[in-house]
DNA sequence: GCGTAAGGCTACCCGCGAGTAGGTAGGCGG
DNA sequence: CCGCCTACCTACTCGCGGGTAGCCTTACGC
């Protein structure tokens, strides 16, 4: 049988180093998605990448390095989606609204990386959290930013500031949240997902910023 | 030295069952709610209940035993004190608004509960976090009933009903970031965390309610 | 006082998984 | 066609931490 295989190219050998690490990150993603940081094993994660552990180690360091590679190419692909979605120039309801769409579309499309950055980033002491952390409070102060501006811009200003951040935080957390809810309902779209937190809220903006406020009917207690 | 100390005491020795096993869960929920669950080492909880490893075990079972114990522990007390601050023949608003203070108080004074519950419990797969899911998936058809109630009673029926369960986890979501915020801001009391979160969700809801939707000013895309 | 059961401990086992040593193979310059 | 560098693997080490075997000791009943 001096009749060689024509396809040596089934499991692929040989590739650049680019390519590798491609593929490990993508299997550390889905692995750590899947079972967080702690449970997941260099050993499942070499398996699923179809690559063996040293690979892993040469290329991208210890576990915490690859944990932390992967944090940061799915916190950079979150972070540019949602910026691609922003026009700038619009008001800043339409700017939240835009945001809030690419945002779903993204949890939507990266699932996995969406699990990876919320769920799991929290779990590993330290760092990551910190640095996760990091870019929520930026997400809140974007948001904050937008608020106050719609406040300022209707002439209400010391009361939208005061309370500013904690609703921009609470404000994140529903968004978050309905993000969790949309991975078990696909069938809804990120348009009505945008639509139904900006009905929840900014109409609740809105009265606020008009005056308008709650308070409890008779103040026992 | 025929004097007895009369502090017999300090390092309290030969203690009740009942005594051992409450001083265990402290320190596992303080020792979990530091490190979660996988990073948690049965032996620095057996230091910081001041017990020796193999107490654990005969009074408390394998590790997740342990954590077990203290999710339910905990989540009872958090479910009791919430019930115990809601009053149930006031209006829906009111009774969100009670329900949100007596949460805040709780996580305020028991921020390690909180942190275990709502941080760690999710990290251990499978039952436990079937089981926190479940709680919060309780918490969330219990504000959509009051939402509902809300809407059917000022005469709007489907739509609310339709939105009802997206909104209402969105709510609770923004309860429990909001929650986390609190724990960097201790000096803003419970109510007026509650009252933020019911200007911003309410008077949306209201607006709802009342016809008023915010849509995109043009619609492009 | 003295048996006995319940409270409590020290000192160990052992599997799992992070990390590595050292060797093989295939392509490319010369 | 030959060396050699780089991609790549098998097969190991080793420490950490969950879990346990077996022993000590104090209080209390009789």
């Amino acid at each position: 049988m001096s009749e060689e295989v024509p396809r040596p190219a089934e499991r692929a050998k040989r590739l650049p180093r680019a390519v590798r690490e491609r593929q490990i990150l993508d299997a550390a993603v889905s692995v750590f998605s899947r079972y967080g940081y702690h449970s997941a094993s260099m050993d499942e994660i070499s398996e699923v990448a179809g690559v063996s552990k040293p690979m892993i180690y040469t290329y991208l360091g210890s576990k915490e390095d690859l944990f932390g590679a992967c944090i940061r190419r799915e916190a950079t692909r979150l972070l540019e989606a949602v910026q691609a979605g922003i026009k700038p120039d619009l008001p800043p309801d339409m700017q939240l609204w835009h945001g809030l769409r690419a945002f779903y579309r993204f949890v939507a499309d990266y699932r996995e990386s969406w699990t990876v950055l919320h769920r799991q980033a929290m779990t590993v002491g330290g760092t990551f959290a910190a640095e996760i952390t990091d870019m929520r409070t930026r997400a809140i102060e974007l948001v904050a930013a937008l608020v106050v501006s719609a406040g300022t811009r209707k002439g209400l200003g010391e009361q939208a500031e005061f309370s500013g951040a904690g609703l921009s935080a609470a404000l994140v957390g529903a968004a978050e949240s309905l993000a969790d809810w949309a991975l078990d309902h696909p069938d809804v779209s990120d348009g009505v997902l945008a639509s139904w937190l900006m009905n929840l809220v900014w109409l609740g903006f809105n009265d606020l910023v008009e005056g308008e406020i709650w308070k409890p009917s008779e103040s026992d207690d």
